[in-house]
DNA sequence: TGTACATCAGTGAACGCGCGTTCACTGATGTAC
DNA sequence: TGTACATCAGTGAACGCGCGTTCACTGATGTAC
């Protein structure tokens, strides 16, 4: 006996999460069926129940595995922060790490990107939420820079939520045009341009009192 | 005779594009079926082929309609800059249009936010390129704001970006929270804000020779 | 104006198919003694 | 170590249902004369 029960669960549990991912790459979730999973793994239909409530519960694992990936991209972000000189070496190194990211987990990118807007209601919710969680993160990460001493901690939410909003457009676009090096170097410098300039206007902010 | 022919062909089509825009209001054009349409519309599902090839084409006739009602939109902010003073009017009165617009056609704009994402292929182009023409327009009208003169065109595509990204997040948190007026007016201040924080950054911006 | 014919939006039966879910089952793995 | 029993991931038949699409049709509206 070369793997026990427990383990032999566990993959194929992992193989139902991975074929998920995959078959609902061109579409959605919501079009997504336990039949076509069950298919696409190699059980029969009912053996899906064994390790899911439905297609839903399955998104909800879905949606905590993507964002460990993108968690795990924040913190090489963070770690990219500490090591830089200036505002330029930041941001230049922040995008960098975003298109690695973005190439490396590129299903996980995809499946946030798409269901956040178009999966089922409890789905959209979960990742809603963990956005949040990032902003949040994010904006405490912007309060130690040089030059935030004085704002309020809305504005730097509100400047947060800018990036973040940025960077998930462009992480959107760079899925969209995948295997095109060149339009993704652009899309790269231009999301590079536009940090600067938000950058720039950051610096020159003054909260209301 | 109180209709004719063409007049009633034109209402059940018109019936057609309501019931459908109304249905996947709560998923995604991709789930959507024939024959729902049909049940809510009060036609057999085969009639549904004398207006429409296949949902799909259905919602390329979406994208259209929701098309004009942003543009509507475009026409009414910059109506609004033309008659403002400064930049902070320009802010003011954009983002007040915008929660206006968001509100009068609320399915309109729901519906490009969701198929934005999740739609049918072809859908998901169509918006893709309704929206980088919007873009195109708004970079044309920056340029002709006080301080943009020495930018590179480059510059001014991917400043529209930006503003337009910001917006389109707007866009979708207000929907989110429609009937929420309290959340409504913060997210209509952050949006201000952001785009104030991004004016700022272009007026110091100069572009790279 | 009246008649004969053409058009065509909507009908209704029928098809084969994939869907989620139920149920009783099998047989390998795990455990208690 | 050997045996008897428990667990439980996966099986396979069956169900009723909604799906897209085909086809021949109906009958009111429109048109030519």
């Amino acid at each position: 006996m070369t793997e026990t029960r427990v383990e032999r669960k566990e993959r194929t549990r992992r193989a139902i999460l991975d074929a998920a991912l995959h078959l609902c790459e061109d579409s959605s979730l919501v079009a997504l069926s336990l039949r076509q999973v069950a298919k696409e793994v190699g059980i029969v239909p009912t053996a899906f129940y064994r390790h899911f409530e439905s297609i839903e519960a399955l998104g909800l694992a879905l949606v905590d595995e993507s964002f460990v990936s993108l968690r795990a991209m924040l913190r090489d972000v963070r770690r990219g922060e500490g090591a830089a000189g200036g505002f330029a070496d930041i941001v230049d190194s922040s995008v960098s790490i975003l298109v690695e990211h973005v190439h490396q987990q590129r299903q996980h990118f995809r499946f946030i990107a798409r269901e956040r807007a178009a999966g089922p209601p409890s789905v959209r919710e979960a990742i809603r939420h963990e956005i949040e969680l990032c902003e949040r993160e994010l904006a405490t990460d912007l309060a130690r820079l040089p030059g935030t001493e004085e704002w309020s901690s809305d504005d730097l939410r509100v400047l947060s939520n800018l990036i973040v909003t940025a960077m998930v457009a462009t992480a959107e676009a760079i899925l969209i045009n995948a295997r095109r090096p060149d339009v993704e170097k652009q899309l790269a410098e231009n999301a590079r341009t536009q940090l600067r300039m938000v950058l720039i206007g950051a610096l020159q902010w003054r909260s209301k009192p």
